[in-house]
DNA sequence: TATGAGATCAACT
DNA sequence: GTTGATCTCATAC
């Protein structure tokens, strides 16, 4: 089943558990989302906390879209827009277990080890070859795809990682016992 | 294993 | 002018 507008028109909070064991393809390369992050506008850790600019135009869009921004002037970080009522939400992919294309994963990312391929927003984004220009793009249109998951799986959850403010909030979703994390989680 | 610095730039103050 | 939803490599334990 391919997940639609409708799925993503939901609580972020209820979204990013529920992408945990969906596929993500990106002209036919990526794999099985094993974490993600929630972002709400009203959390201050969040883009679009401070209101509606040029960068974050995308998050305050509809859901089902996709919203890339550059970290640290190096990476790109993927996310997908949530929430119908345009409250700017959004949830950060943080790592994939690799399934398809792995060549062409290896190639852009230049290792080989296949859990160092997408273990990270930085990397993932590398590795399936999102920039700038898919930002604004449809999750249900090429050259992406999106695929519920057929089980349902174990979730770990967590702390955020690599934020300062609210970083105590427990809004990072993972497969639990999967060593394609970008960090393992406690406990 | 753990900690630290450098890379590099757009958004924001 | 400062900061950051990161990654990699180097050096220290």
């Amino acid at each position: 089943m391919k997940l639609r507008k409708r799925f993503f028109g939901r609580s972020v909070h209820a979204i990013a558990p529920d992408l945990i064991g969906a596929t993500l393809l990106v002209n036919g390369v990526g794999g099985v989302i094993v974490e993600v992050e929630a972002y709400h506008h009203t959390d201050p850790a969040a883009h679009s906390y401070n209101g509606m600019t040029e960068r974050n135009a995308v998050m305050f869009g509809p859901p089902g879209y996709v919203y890339v921004y550059r970290s640290y002037g190096i990476h790109w970080c993927l996310n997908f827009v949530c929430e119908a009522d345009g409250s700017a939400s959004a949830v950060l992919i943080r790592a994939l277990q690799p399934t398809h294309g792995l060549p062409q994963m290896r190639r852009r990312r230049c290792v080989s080890e296949e859990r160092n391929l997408c273990s990270g927003p930085g990397k993932l984004a590398q590795a399936l070859g999102i920039t700038h220009a898919q930002n604004g793009l449809a999750l249900d249109k090429p050259p992406f795809e999106l695929h519920a998951r057929k089980f349902k799986p174990d979730i770990s959850v967590g702390v955020r990682i690599g934020i300062t403010k609210a970083a105590d909030e427990p809004w990072r979703y993972g497969l639990h016992g999967s060593p394609y994390l970008s960090r393992r989680f406690e406990t």
